[in-house]
RNA sequence: GCCGAUGUAGCUCAGCUGGCUAGAGCAGCUGAUUUGUAAUCAGCAGGUCGUGGGUUCGAGUCCCUCCAUCGGCUCCA
């Protein structure tokens, strides 16, 4: 007999040899029949492999992360057995299971696979899944697996395959599809009732540009066919709140193809958006003891050869700009940091005006690959709300921490509360892609590492995703199709102050060298606006908001009143227009809903006798009647609640 | 940059296997209407069908080039 200790602490007792699915049995035969995979002593298992010694065991059903993870990655080996049926030569890469769905990679050599076969292998997907095939995971030799992809003459999995130790290679049967695989799998096919092939899209096989590129196929699927109709339903809902969409909608910004690719223009709603963000900041930073600075958007090559930026990005920027006299070249700048460090340079400074924090809104200029340009998320001209900070090496505990103060208040501010603090370090396997010396680097990395603990931040690390001069906190956020941007972010620098050669003489009369801190809370204007939209739908709070209030008069008989209550309200520096248009309020009140301008304010012959306003609220329909002073109070009410003092 | 897809009026879309002067709704303009909590009515105007080339008696429709956009990959100072 063997115990089984099952999450709720219950400890049982079982045949040797039994399975995960005979204890779901156990527990009651509703729920087994909803399990669809295990993980024992916290190592993943299949429903059916018997267990042989003491331990603790988790069932799963496709409500658990992992659950799905076993539907989906069973759903890849049933695409590619679909995949097969029709193109018998295709060579199977690597199929996992993803955040939402999976994908299975391919070499199909000359073939093509395109939407419009998408519908018949999902037919065969679920033709094969209603066979329900049990998938066997068994073990190979190493030997037998090499032979077994060398005859198929699949490069790919030979190559895998000689990556893994002998004795720890198994393959996975169902049907007559065999694969290479870890295992992880639900019972057996039938229980995959709903399948979509999303897509397909180039790959490079191990993620490496030089390799070949393969066909990656992306699907979903569901145990049941409602499951994925709401999917599908979400999807589309999701594209409502694309912020390209919204941003022409709601006429925030544009991009023209004569002016170029990833150079946005703002409009006059959207700059005026975008200033009210600025000043939010602004009015933070100069609680927290920042001076605004300003630089040009170019400078001379020589300073970026200093900085470590021309040798590191030069041929894939922006080309230097030429000039009548020879030799000379300027480069359009892709950081501000290299300006802030020649203002730092502008005097000496003692131990005792340190720190100094230069913060500007500095535009800079990125040659972004053609393919990576999206919306405002990724453009080639962006405006950072920068920093840095330069500070003595004992300051900079406090002030990291004060930066990520700054950062909760900008995000708790605009209702960014599902971020992740993400620590990004170099990749201990390819420091050729940073500068400076292992010293700094650690140093740099273990402040980072301690601030972010101390302050209780939930956060993952990521290896490889340093800037080339430092480490970072990245915060990030989603957008509306579940993508990670990075927006606000924070880097400890021990590197340009010693390319600059920066010093500051300290208490002992000797020169010394200050640490920066680079950082951005929003990261970019462009990207954080971007995913604000995604975010709110385009819902701005209050204070963000284009337009505050719209006037609706019942008919120009009214239009005096109408403009003697918006004279008020921009007295109380409340922004509101009027619609004057002689369209009945039905539809001015349609027409402000689909606008998302927050409040309406109707106003008539009972509005007008009164000196009152009838209010209604975006989304929520008719507040009564009030008093334009108490209209004004609630706007203010609602400002301060949503905007809370740094 | 790479793989795949898409590109018709300001917006959303129709236009079958190539065949009269390319259609609709919304938005716009003009006029009527003077309106009470999610679309008043009528009329008018608006497109060299992304660009350049080709095939054809004939191209929005087929082929190629380029441009832009979308989904990924790679990249992201």
């Amino acid at each position: 007999m063997i115990k089984i200790t099952l999450p709720d602490g219950s400890v049982r007792e079982f045949e040797n040899r039994s399975t995960p699915m005979d204890v779901a049995v156990s527990i009651s035969s509703g729920f087994a029949r909803n399990v669809i995979s295990a993980k024992f002593n916290n190592t993943t298992v299949e429903t059916v492999t018997p267990i042989t010694t003491d331990g603790n065991l988790v069932l799963y059903t496709f409500n658990d992360d992992d659950g799905k993870k076993a539907f989906w990655h069973s759903s890849a080996h049933l695409l590619a057995q679909a995949i097969l049926f029709f193109h018998p030569s295709a060579k199977l890469t690597i199929g996992p299971a993803i955040e939402n769905g999976f994908y299975y990679d391919l070499d199909l050599g000359a073939e093509t696979i395109s939407e419009k076969d998408f519908k018949k292998i999902e037919d065969k997907m679920i033709e094969f899944a209603r066979e329900k095939h049990q998938f066997q995971l068994r073990e190979v030799s190493k030997a037998a697996a090499l032979d077994f992809y060398k005859k198929q003459n699949n490069e790919y999995k030979v190559e895998l395959i000689e990556n893994l130790t002998d004795g720890d290679i198994t393959f996975c049967d169902h049907a007559d599809f065999t694969d290479l695989c870890r295992g992880g799998h639900v019972p057996n096919t039938g229980i995959i009732k709903a399948v979509k092939v999303m897509s397909t899209a180039g790959a490079y096989w191990r993620g490496d540009e030089n390799n070949t590129q393969l066909t990656r196929i992306y699907g979903i699927s569901f145990p049941k066919q409602k499951l994925l109709t709401e999917y599908l339903e979400k999807l589309e809902l999701a594209k409502q709140r694309d912020h390209r969409k919204l941003g022409k909608e709601l006429e925030l910004f544009a991009f023209s193809t004569r002016v170029g690719q990833g150079l946005p223009l703002w409009l006059p709603k959207g700059a005026a958006l975008r200033e009210r963000l600025e000043n939010f900041l602004k009015a933070a930073q100069k609680k927290a003891g920042y001076e605004l600075v300003m630089t040009p958007h170019i400078g001379q090559k020589e300073l970026y050869v200093t900085s470590g930026h021309y040798e590191k990005y030069g041929e894939d920027s922006f080309q230097p700009i030429h000039t009548p006299k020879d030799d000379e070249e300027f480069l359009l700048k892709p950081m501000n940091c290299p300006h802030h460090c020649e203002i730092y340079r502008v005097k000496p400074y003692s131990y005792k005006e340190l720190p100094k924090r230069f913060a500007e809104f500095g535009t800079v200029y990125r040659y972004e690959q053609s393919g990576e340009l999206h919306g405002l998320t990724r453009v080639r001209c962006f405006t950072q709300d920068d920093a840095h900070i330069f500070c003595t090496p004992d300051q900079l505990h406090d002030e990291f921490m004060n930066v990520i103060d700054l950062v909760l208040y900008v995000f708790g501010s605009l209702g960014f509360e599902d971020f992740t603090a993400q620590i990004s370090l170099r990749d201990p396997e390819d420091k050729e892609k940073y500068i400076g010396s292992d010293e700094n680097w650690e140093k740099a990395e273990n402040a980072i590492i301690h601030a972010a603990k101390e302050k209780g931040l939930k956060t993952v690390t990521e290896y490889g995703e340093a800037a080339f001069y430092g480490p970072k906190l990245d915060f990030m956020v989603k957008d509306v199709l579940g993508r990670s941007w990075q927006l606000g972010t924070i880097q400890v620098d021990y590197n340009l102050p010693e390319r600059f050669d920066l010093q500051y003489k300290g208490a002992d009369n000797q020169m010394h060298r200050p640490v920066m801190i680079h950082r951005a809370p929003f990261g970019s204007m462009e990207r954080f606006i971007a995913i604000l939209l995604e975010n709110t739908g385009g819902n701005f709070p209050l204070w963000l908001t284009p337009e505050q209030v719209i006037i609706l008069p019942i008919s120009d008989k009214y239009q005096k009143y109408a403009e003697k209550v918006s004279e008020v309200l921009e007295n109380s520096e409340i922004r509101a227009l009027i619609d004057d248009r002689s369209e009945k309020t039905g539809r001015k009140i349609r027409d402000a809903e689909m606008s998302k301008i927050p409040y309406m304010i109707i106003v008539g012959e009972n509005e007008e006798g009164n000196e009152t306003v009838s209010v209604r609220k975006h989304g929520e329909g008719d507040k009564g009647t009030f008093t334009i002073k108490d209209f004004i109070s609630l706007i203010e009410t609602e400002i301060k609640s949503t905007l809370k003092q740094f």
